[in-house]
RNA sequence: CGGGGCGUAGCGCAGCCUGGUAGCGCACACGCUUGGGGUGCGUGUGGUCACCGGUUCAAAUCCGGUCGCCCCGACCA
């Protein structure tokens, strides 16, 4: 194509309302505008993107044995309402009425209409099994959309959900779409890491994520450094391990209590009595979605980790307590919460369980306690584990390893679902002998749109982007110095024809800008080749062969350019 | 949902505190110049100062409201 004939709206300064590299590249660099609040409009170059990562998409689900097929994006209430999920979904799932005064959604994932569309046609398990597969635009009023396509309300995702007659082979699917996306993922010339992880709102039995490693990433994910072990912190197991502290006995230490005037967090109690965060417990008060307040505690210096409270407790939706609530409850302002004469339910993380000489709130104004041990002071009604995993822990899984964390932008994720849909929709099949029984699913996702940013926050530089081969919205930038020059221009028109007959994807910068321009935007729009054509390499015969990544350059001859580029691209497609 | 910030030309910003009829850089148009990393000079186009209401002789500026956008928090006890 010819840049003249392009829309590719550069910007010499960073938009003013963009944080994050991706979002600012993309915007500076012509690939995307926005519309609203995390709607964007994908210009020309962002869609060559996205078609590139979606021809990895079809053709590894393909090879799989999925099928492509295409939903609708309205879907009728009922249908989530035979769910459940019309009223715990919450905001997030935007909600209309037609003319008829009937309550619509736009779809945020499919799994209730692919079931529907299931039930009303499988009835032999020898329909089975099925992985079906759609290409299409989500919608999921965010919280908090952000960051440009890493978090948008409107978004392009691949979602597959397969059908099948029993465990064992929902279990073999889901080990094939596992094998599945590391081969897409790593098609797109990304680093990344396949995770253990919760299973949030989609709901299920076993989830992996695959996270792209990034430090601006959102999702906070930690490693074994000896084992495969990996999991998104919220789903890390800890390994339990009773702290080695003193035995109890008559010499023990009596509990003591002290004045601690305004001193409410741990960090300001500890730095008042001069002890260290993980001699604190920390007492939280959360109210589930029973209406129950209950106390959860932790170490001073852990954070908990709700998902794991909520199985702990074996509720939904847990939300930190308010102040006045706790107030009202409690007596005494959250600040000086302890578990010693707490009257509330209250469940222990593990590494509580034998505390000794810790600190605690005392249940009253301006007072904690200290020399504290669990067994003697208090007992919880359960213990259970309870927090986030942090760098240094030890691996939950293998004896010696620790756990290292890292970052990552969630661009993938796929579930077991079991019967989770198939159940309360009525999907069932007939068996061998005639009995009714139920699917089993599984769903697995990618974020098309947010791969594009995710690419970028792993390859750029200060001057922009630099594409994955695999991925790039051209293979090629071709570069005349000055296109008004003839010489130069019948040279460049020349290479541009017999590359386009080789069938390289190139990008021709035919404006009558300066070289500076063109250099900049070169660099900027990330392309990972650039082949330069200059007086006076033209002169020797000889055009300039540059990498975009790390800015290698090669004096290349004129007559061998388009034959050059041609293989250099066919072997890193290959790669 | 809570807190903070912003909204002035296509983009990035100043002006607002101390009210007097709008400015800078880039971009854009034209001319000359220049031609291997955002060339230089000149001339010019472009703004209901987000919107609604109020105060005032006079409002981008002060006051009230609305809308939009960005950031932080929602894991503090």
């Amino acid at each position: 194509m010819r840049w003249s004939k392009t829309f590719i709206p550069t910007l010499k300064e960073d938009p003013a309302d963009a944080e994050v590299v991706s979002h600012k590249l993309l915007v500076r660099a012509g690939f995307i505008r926005q519309l609203s609040r995390g709607i964007y409009d994908y210009l020309p170059l962002s869609l060559k993107v996205i078609r590139k990562i979606e021809a990895i998409v079809r053709e590894e689900m393909d090879r799989a044995g999925a099928q492509e097929l295409l939903l609708p994006i309205a879907c009728p209430a009922e249908l989530w309402q035979e769910s459940g999920r019309w009223l715990v979904y919450g905001k997030e799932l935007i909600r209309f009425k037609d003319r008829h005064e009937r309550d619509f959604c736009l779809g945020p994932t499919h799994e209730e209409v692919i079931t529907d569309l299931v039930r009303r046609i499988v009835r032999s398990y020898r329909e089975l099994p099925l992985n079906l597969y759609q290409i299409q635009t989500k919608f999921r009023d965010e919280v908090r959309p952000r960051f440009g396509l890493m978090r948008g309300r409107e978004f392009i995702m691949k979602d597959a959900y397969s059908f099948h007659v029993d465990v064992e082979d929902c279990r073999r699917e889901y080990e094939n779409m596992f094998q599945t996306y590391k081969r897409i993922f790593s098609r797109c010339g990304l680093q990344f890491r396949a995770v253990e992880a919760d299973t949030g709102a989609i709901g299920g039995s076993r989830s992996h994520e695959f996270q792209v490693l990034a430090e601006s990433g959102e999702d906070a994910i930690v490693s074994c450094n000896k084992c495969e072990y990996a999991a998104n912190v919220q789903k890390a197991e800890i390994k339990a391990r009773r702290p080695a502290g003193r035995d109890l006995n008559e010499n023990s230490p009596k509990r003591e209590k002290v004045s601690t005037p305004g001193k409410k967090s741990v960090a300001e109690v500890a730095e008042y009595l001069k002890l260290p965060a993980e001699k604190f417990i920390k007492t939280l008060v959360y109210r589930t979605d029973k209406n129950e307040l209950v106390a959860a505690l932790v170490r001073g210096d852990h954070e908990i980790n709700e998902v794991k409270l909520q199985a702990a407790l074996g509720c939904g939706e847990v939300a930190l307590a308010g102040e006045a609530e706790v107030e009202a409850a409690t007596q005494v302002s959250p600040g000086f919460l302890g578990p010693i004469g707490l009257t509330l339910r209250t469940v222990a993380d593990l590494s509580i369980q034998g505390m000794r000489g810790a600190v605690a709130g005392a249940n009253e104004p301006n007072a904690h306690y200290i020399e504290v041990d669990q067994e003697r002071d208090f007992t919880p009604g359960a213990f259970a584990d309870l927090r986030l995993a942090v760098a240094g822990d030890s691996c939950p899984r293998c004896d010696e390893g620790f756990l290292e964390s890292y970052r990552g932008i969630e661009v993938g994720q796929v579930f077991y679902l079991g019967k989770k849909y198939s159940e309360p929709l009525g999907a069932t099949y007939l068996d061998t002998e005639g009995r009714e029984r139920p699917i089993e699913m599984g769903c697995y996702g990618i974020g098309i749109s947010r791969l594009v940013a995710a690419a970028i926050e792993q390859n750029n530089d200060s001057n922009g982007i630099i594409w994955p081969f695999s991925i790039a919205p051209f293979h090629v930038l071709l570069l005349p110095i000055n296109y008004r020059d003839q010489a130069l221009q019948e040279a460049a028109d020349r290479i541009y024809q017999q590359l386009q007959k080789r069938g390289v994807e190139v990008l021709l910068d035919d404006r009558d800008e300066r070289p500076g321009v063109k250099f900049k935007d070169a660099d900027l729009i990330g392309i990972p080749l650039r082949l330069t054509v200059g007086v006076k390499g033209l002169e020797k015969e000889r055009v300039e062969l540059r990498w975009r990544r790390d800015g290698k350059t090669d004096e290349i001859p004129l007559g061998d350019a388009a034959q050059t580029i041609h293989s250099i691209i066919t072997q890193s497609l290959q790669a």
